[in-house]
DNA sequence: AAAGTCAGTGAACAGTCGTACTCCCAACTG
DNA sequence: CAGTTGGGAGTACGACTGTTCACTGACTTT
């Protein structure tokens, strides 16, 4: 599936007499166009309507270098999945690190996503789409990784005090609670008309993770 | 696929005198058809990928016919989302119907999404997976219909005792925790591997609504 | 009983699609 | 240096797409 990379270990003994990265670095290049023009036109297209000669186009390559990079339009969605998420975990860790009490850092949340909501609404687009989209694979792959970031979740909410007494099940379906609100809050913002409905979506936003968070300081009343 | 059936109803009717009933009944008999074997392919599509030719092949109609009935495919999607929320419109109107304990009632909702996902499992795919699909006028539909759900939810809480003191933009703001909550629950349900994950994700989806419940009841407190 | 309506037909249009094949030449190898 | 590798180009194929047009014949109307 994934291009042999000989020279990887070898870079430093090639490095000497020939240059090692030219061709590999040549083909990396391409490939990351075929991702960003896929993208590009994913953002009022889904996946599976999506055409491999429509992406090849795009780039301007002839329509078969495509194999050279993925089996097909399943395999590429799979990658951007990758990509996409990877921005994500980038931001999960960066709410998940923020400390101070706890309002503040509802705000903040939520005023992080908006941020990165605006600067790679493509990524969020994309995901928001295809999480439910008809091509097999790709939800999987988007399942597994959210999956993993609500586990991610509930580890970080763990260590909090609030969440004494909690047990497993518990603190996954909060962080499900979360990712999933994050998720939908993109996608809302992402159709809001302008900024005025932005605001307002913030607005919402803010105010469902206060309410959840008070669900969960009540928990273990019951 | 279908045959043609012209004298079935017709016969007792048509001996009479004027009787205008028979092409109508077709008609729809017909277009009830498309609508049918649209949402049977959109199982495992979506719907900017699916070919006004397949729909009509499965039907066992040309082509052309399928002009006689639908602008395009954009618009037998737009027809399939008021088929699809109507049924849904009907559950909604049950879950607020309940009376109770909350508790009970929280347990007897989602009892109650479970059977609908079960019973119509297409309609349900359908929303969830054109909800951010490719397709704009679909896209907008579906919001249409939520955001009227959301309303109405937001109506019905309105009236209960728990929310006094609580203004509009709140009540809208749980009746769309409440409906994305739904949504939700029936993609979950619809990805469900077996019984066993099914009863897993309704025990989560019991969980997460008493969590939203328990932070209703304290909303006042901060 | 004659005239009209219209859902459905079948052929033909100009496209696009995925994919298999051969070939080329710059980049890498020993 | 000669030899190999491999990303990309080019061509061609059959299958499928949405849409048009003139048309038929069963149902409706007068």
């Amino acid at each position: 599936m994934y291009p042999f990379l000989p020279s990887e270990n070898g870079c430093l003994l090639n490095g000497m007499s020939h240059t090692p990265g030219i061709r590999q670095a040549q083909k990396l290049k391409t490939r990351q166009a075929l991702l960003d023009a896929a993208l590009t036109l994913l953002e009022e297209k889904s996946l599976s309507s999506l055409g491999l000669r429509e992406v090849t186009r795009a780039v301007g390559v002839a329509p078969t270098a495509f194999y050279r990079h993925f089996d097909g339009v399943a395999a590429l969605g799979v990658a951007l999945v990758e990509e996409a998420l990877g921005s994500l975990h980038g931001m999960i860790g960066a709410i998940l690190a923020d400390t101070g009490d706890s309002e503040e850092r509802l705000d903040r949340s939520v005023v992080l996503i908006a941020r990165h909501v605006a600067e790679q609404p493509a990524h969020f687009r994309f995901i928001a789409r295809e999480q439910h989209g008809g091509v097999g694979p790709v939800r999987e792959a988007i399942a597994a990784q959210l999956r993993a970031f609500t586990e991610e979740v509930a580890r970080a909410i763990a260590t909090e005090p609030q969440s004494a007494g909690w047990d497993r099940q518990d603190l996954l379906m909060l962080g499900g609670l979360y990712v999933d609100h994050m998720v939908l809050t993109a996608s809302a913002l992402l159709d809001a008309a302008g900024p005025e409905d932005e605001r307002e979506v913030v607005r919402t936003a803010r105010r469902q993770l206060r309410l959840v968070t008070l669900g969960r300081a009540h928990w273990l009343d019951s």
